[in-house]
DNA sequence: ATCGGTGCAGAATCTTATTCGGTCCCGTTG
DNA sequence: CAACGGGACCGAATAAGATTCTGCACCGAT
């Protein structure tokens, strides 16, 4: 855990706005933001940079569709760890969220321990990490896979 | 289903480059990314927005910390629909894409329809969103929410 | 070999980002 | 109560980047 939002009164009114309009559309011009904000560019820079420091901002990403990428195979893999490796989760997931195909890691309460979000090429790459990145390392207890039809952002 | 890759030959090297950079920052300047893959600034310019018009670039998202907009707590929660009613899950979904709360709607195959990841203000709001939009559905079967303790993107 | 058609590069232009100096507001101190 | 100090903001000036436009080179088809 690093730094959580100790202060929320660290932000004001306007910087969840700008937020806001960053999630739906990140390269709105700083200009527009501005103007949208009702605040001065310059301002407006400044903000931004802090909430980036802050941390609220995690960083710029085109959402790019896998399918166009060679992967239009996407599946959650819930994965459970055996209870005598459970101090072990740490590491081990940071080096899955270290293959190309994974693109999100959850760690979850319940009977799993944590969520796989991949995307891969084709049935016979997902299996290739399910048998030689999961079900075959002697930390992994088991796996349930669900095929993912069609993933769709909020709004 | 929308247009997909149907050529995947459409995109070549420098586009599949672009893509790679652009999901790592979305906000590389343009003059920047046109030298990364050793094109002039202009023509990198039109490729992008042909990927856009593909949509090998679905958009441009910043990553905000739901934690730092008053949403602390997160969840996955996996939804049953009732199968005398399978053919209305496309409308329901879409409806609870429109919730703040939700960030993802994920259609998995498997003993749950779909994936809904959620992020609210505490525990209170997860629970009316589970009692009021989906379990006091007629459409919702059943539901199981998983807590998420922490949320990595991939690498 | 010629005729499109397509994609690229480079210069010119226009837009946007970023920096800088100075002002205002407010809580603190003498 | 008035001066001081810090913080945030604004507007103008400057730097950087985006976008357009024109002409060239390449390639496939006639």
């Amino acid at each position: 855990m690093t730094d959580l939002p100790k202060d929320l009164r660290a932000l004001d009114p306007i910087d969840l706005d700008l937020l806001a309009l960053l999630e739906v559309d990140g390269r709105m011009p700083n200009n527009a933001l501005a103007e949208r904000v009702g605040i001065a560019p310059s301002t407006c820079l400044t903000r931004i940079r802090r909430l980036r420091e802050l941390g609220a901002i995690r960083g710029f990403h085109a959402d790019v569709d896998p399918a166009w990428i060679g992967r239009p195979i996407q599946a959650m893999i819930a994965v459970r760890i055996r209870s005598d490796a459970r101090d072990a989760i740490g590491k081990f997931a940071e080096s899955l969220a270290g293959i190309p195909a994974v693109r999100d890691v959850y760690f979850v309460s319940g009977s799993y321990d944590f969520l796989l979000h991949v995307a891969t090429a084709d049935v016979s790459d997902l299996r290739t990490i399910i048998t030689e990145r999961l079900s075959g390392t002697h930390l992994v207890a088991g796996t349930e896979t669900h095929l993912i039809f069609e993933h769709r952002r909020g709004n």
